[in-house]
DNA sequence: GTGGTCTAGACCACC
DNA sequence: GTGGTCTAGACCACG
């Protein structure tokens, strides 16, 4: 269900992070359902329980999840909303690398092409 | 010449770096032309030598510039076309994301009207 | 009769405590007066009959009732007064947040009015 | 500086970000302080450092400082601003209690009385 | 020196 | 079983 770079730049809470709202964005996790027990997921990972309690406390601070003390934790109803919201960040972002490409003299119709690829490797997949 | 910020996540002497780089994409900065010294930049811009020293080593490594010692440090020959070679990195960045925005059911349209966005915003420029 | 909130930090036998003390506290409940079952408020509320037992035990603990084995658990004839008298700690509650709030800076005449406001709230009702 | 109790139900963390909070709200610290290194101040107060990573890394989310890595922890300028903005929602906690009280019978001067002696008590101090 | 991340392992309360 | 907190100690990058 989640894959881990021990080795990349990004700290290991954060992967967690993104890919548990890519999972929510698209549709495998809905509303309601349960996310795995730290401890679990602890174990199925080989991550500590203490790195993923911060990816879901950070999840829960952004209104993801919502967690019920000896019970479990819980996607939350404005989830879906949520992740939609950040998604314009992720654009913009796009944009400004987009932008600096630009500035650098890189032909419009490369980049285009990237973008094009990477839409185009997702339905061949 | 250079805008530091203190707080973000990305390490002082890599902005150094990047902004280095875009000068020189930019053609700002072009062939034979001298760096600021490490001391003269240190004060203006506050930050510690230690830290532009690294980046100004970093940025001999990568071979676009090349210290002459005790005249200063100038921009090589090849500086364009390596900074040039290092937008293919950019480039993939860029792609990675769209990937993502793919995987989260942003339509493809939206994603190239950013790009074009991009691009029409520096025409207008 | 009661109102469970799972996701929130007070644990839920605690709830339950708060909540039947202040149906003593209201006069709702009176001396003599049947407690739920247990099996059947597990059933309404949809709590683990445990955390009900839990509870239960500590209000009898407390002396606000007890249990008649095999006929039910019954409000006691101290209760009333019980409650009063825990009704200090609540006050000693709102004084701490008083001196806090006065070592902030705030001025009495706005904690003092937040008070008659609360009383005047339930004059009207 | 700052007080803790290793036996009450709040949690360490949570300690250090009260205090810290009433630090900035009395004055005592001001924007572009420095707070107390992590190392430091889990020597002084023999406490772990990642509690008080915690306690800092959450006040930083709330705006109240920001972290310059390699240079330590400031106050922001709009500490002052937020700390106060936080302060109203003590006022409806008191509220509520108050409410409380008054559906419980207290009468109001017991309750007005408490809130004065807790000013008073400010003042002795 | 600073902050940031991570591991290993423990304890607690709650359900 | 669950989540929440804490300790001890380590490593890294940055300045």
């Amino acid at each position: 269900m989640f894959q881990i770079d021990r080795f990349g730049r990004t700290p290991i809470y954060e992967q967690i992070i993104d890919q548990t709202q890519r999972l929510i964005a698209s549709g495998i996790l809905k509303e309601g359902d349960q996310l795995p027990s730290v401890r679990a997921l602890s174990q199925e990972l080989s991550v500590n329980p203490n790195t993923l309690q911060k990816a879901y406390s950070e999840l829960e601070r952004r209104g993801l999840c919502i967690s019920a003390p000896g019970n479990g934790r819980f996607v939350t109803a404005d989830a879906v909303r949520l992740v939609g919201e950040g998604l314009k960040e992720r654009l913009e972002e796009l944009q400004k690398i987009a932008e600096e490409l630009c500035a650098a003299g890189m032909p419009v119709e490369q980049v285009l092409g990237s973008v094009n690829a990477a839409y185009g490797k997702e339905i061949r997949a």
